[in-house]
DNA sequence: CGTTGGATTGGCT
DNA sequence: GCCAATCCAACGC
């Protein structure tokens, strides 16, 4: 939020010839944060590849899920280092990238500081530029549908694990600071998709009412802002990140 | 070295 | 709503 001045983005409908117009690419010291505020943080930015052979691909982030280290059990780092999941403990900024179901990729941001792991997923986009060339890898062709969900989103935006470690601050994939940011949409939050455990901990959050929001497997269409009885425990158990 | 199941998705019962 | 797809990381012996 540095008050970086710039003709005034088009207000109101405006023709979408570059979204990414005057877009800043956000620097190592954004990423410099525990997992859920930089998750709340990248709610309204935009996810760039600019791919080498597609051209430029880029989505709103309007989705994402934090994880911890050691101290979150629906981690990948919770049993500490390992091949796989290296970069969660490199410097803030950059990407970890994993392979899972035998097929998809997910796209996550390193954030923190090093030697600690944290991240935060990147569970769906609001499609911006290179919609015709998503839509080619993609089988669901609908524009809302092409970055809803992280492997998804993965697939729609042509990240692998050839991105993986890849530094969000210098390379083609980036995080840019592109306004209208949230559109005056509130950010909701909700337990994590496909996790069984750590489920008191709400580290999902979305643009309420956005149509590019991931269904949540399981997690039901649309989640309530506030599931009736959430034991807020105060003192006791109150856990550190 | 064998087993288990996953931060998912799309298509079909 | 249910389940197969399809690889491989993590863990147990």
């Amino acid at each position: 939020m540095s008050g970086r001045r710039r003709s005034r983005i088009e207000r109101g409908r405006a023709p979408a010839a570059d979204p990414l117009a005057g877009a800043r690419r956000l620097p190592r010291s954004f990423f410099a944060r525990g997992p859920r505020a930089l998750a709340r943080a990248l709610l309204g930015r935009v996810l760039v590849h600019d791919d080498p052979e597609a051209g430029r691909l880029a989505g709103r982030i309007v989705e994402t899920e934090a994880y911890g280290g050691a101290d979150d059990p629906a981690s990948h780092a919770h049993r500490g280092r390992t091949p796989r999941n290296r970069a969660m403990f490199g410097p803030p900024g950059h990407a970890y990238v994993y392979f899972t179901y035998g097929m998809h990729h997910c796209v996550n941001v390193v954030c923190g500081r090093e030697g600690r792991a944290a991240a935060v997923l990147l569970r769906a986009l609001a499609p911006l530029a290179g919609l015709a060339a998503m839509a080619r890898r993609r089988t669901p062709r609908e524009p809302a549908a092409l970055a809803r969900g992280p492997a998804s989103l993965a697939r729609a935006l042509g990240v692998d694990r050839r991105h993986d470690g890849a530094d969000l601050t210098r390379g083609p994939l980036w995080v840019a600071d592109a306004a209208p940011r949230r559109e005056g949409r509130r950010v909701a939050r909700g337990p994590r998709v496909g996790i069984r455990v750590a489920v008191e901990r709400p580290w999902r959050f979305w643009l309420a009412g956005d149509p590019h929001v991931s269904r949540g497997a399981g997690a039901g269409p649309e989640p309530r802002r506030r599931p009736v009885r959430a034991p807020r425990r105060h003192g006791a158990g109150r856990e550190r990140r």
